[in-house]
RNA sequence: ACUACCAGCCGAACUAUCGUCUUGUUAGCAAUAACAGGAAGGAAAGUCUGGACAGCACAGGGCAAUACACCGGUGAAUAGCCGGGUGGUGCCAAGCACCAACAGAAAGUGCCACAGAAAAUAACUGCCCCGCGCAAGCAGGGUGAGGGUGAAAAUGUGAGGUAAGAGCUCACAGCAGGUAUAAGUAAUUAUGCCAGCGGGUAAACCUUGUAUGCUGAAAUGCCACGUAUACCAGCGCCUGAAGACGGCCCGUCUGAUGCUGGAGGGUAGGCAGAUUGAUUUUGCAAAGUAAUUUGCAAAACAGAUAAAUGAUAGUUUAGAAACAGAAUCCGGCUUAUGAGCUGGUAGUUUUU
RNA sequence: GGUCCUGUGGCCGAGUGGCUAGGCAGAGCUCUGCAAAAGCUCGUACAGCGGUUCGAAUCCGCUCGGGACCU
């Protein structure tokens, strides 16, 4: 195991085309400010995105400010997940919607990060167990 | 001294751990790794403006549309900036401060509610003369601002003049026009003469002058991958469909495996554009009232492409602060802005 | 990134520069034994600031909000 918790250019989902397939046909779930969409892919590896509307957040410090933290809450908190998918050589695409319309302070998004990923990493288990059958 | 407002300056610093983008070097087939360096603003914002740059066009003419509008300078350019003029407002005045979308209402058209006789041509009422009539009044003629209003009433005051009156005449004052002289680069100012005085509104239409080809980096060029030079409908193939001059018309040019529409298929990756340029800041010197320009020296300048500056802990300051995040690049304008500092204005209190 | 449109009571919506219509909703009153229906009456309405004008919802500038289009 790495000691780097690492966020780089091949962990975000960068593909115009991907992004599209991802909403068009991913599955979604929602945990307090966020919603996710997410679907597991064919080739291994963990992308993510994040997004913030502007409609709810009109002034753009404030749209950065979420992303930074979001993906500052993935980035520490990832890595049971990664590891998990290696395991099982399995890809997943996640992408983040932030819904609140409340600007989030840095407790609220680490404590709601690790629901997201036991949720996500119970999903990746099932599709497992039920490809097995 | 405090408070409020206005203008300007400034736009926290350091350490540790983890992390993002990027440049260079080294290693590696490559993925990547290591080391060294760099990484948001005064407004990056609004998109209100002026350009650079790129593509298409580049025989021309007319109409339309849009923008601007005192003069000179500055600058790549501007609706910016600087200086001057004129006008307005404030202070008793000199003078000072602030403000001005500041061409034309004597080219034409429109509009001016309510009130008022009347909102610009006149009419009504009034005044005067003559005639008729006992009188009220009637008929004819003269006259033009006396008529309570209104934001605005035919330039104002005084005198002459007259039957009554009237810039009808005169004096003073005001207004705008022409012309001459003087000052000034000019706007304009001063004085004289001539002929006048028919409200306001052009941020109503408009007129005059000046400027503007259109589209914006999601422009554009190249490489790679891939498909359908197929299908349907319409028009046309030299008796001319369509396209270009991108608002329209004339006119000119091009023009045939073509053009338009429908349904459908494919791609949506990479490189360039693209970050050092009319650059910014500081210091010194020179020119200029100033904006600004020139020379020398030094320093600085991000470059992503679902889009990068963050998180945690601690320290200092003052409470771990305001407005706020680059997306082709520059000039200006406008708007937002905490604490502190500087200057100005107003108020309150204290002392002299 | 660029190009446009728009803002009138709680809601919808008309409005040549001269007192801001109308409908729905709400409140009160009349009618009724009680309701419904009907009738009458009522209210901080022109997004904000500044300018032009005698006078601005309207014209002009700036700001704020809402929406659409190009891709």
């Amino acid at each position: 195991m790495s000691k780097h918790f690492t966020l780089h250019k091949k962990q975000r989902l960068k593909s115009h085309k991907k992004i599209e397939k991802l909403f068009n046909s991913g599955l979604r779930f929602g945990v307090a400010p966020f919603r996710v969409v997410y679907q597991l892919e064919a080739t291994t590896g963990l992308q993510m995105g994040v997004t913030v509307p502007s409609k709810i957040f009109k002034k753009a410090v404030d749209r950065n400010r979420v992303k930074r933290l979001t993906r500052e809450a993935y980035r520490l908190q990832c890595k049971p997940l990664q590891n998990l998918l290696a395991q099982q050589q399995k890809g997943l695409s996640v992408f983040f919607i932030y819904t609140d319309k409340q600007l989030p302070d840095w407790e609220l998004v680490r404590n709601k990060m690790p629901v997201i990923l036991n949720k996500l990493m119970q999903i990746v288990n099932e599709a497992v167990v039920t490809n097995i059958k």
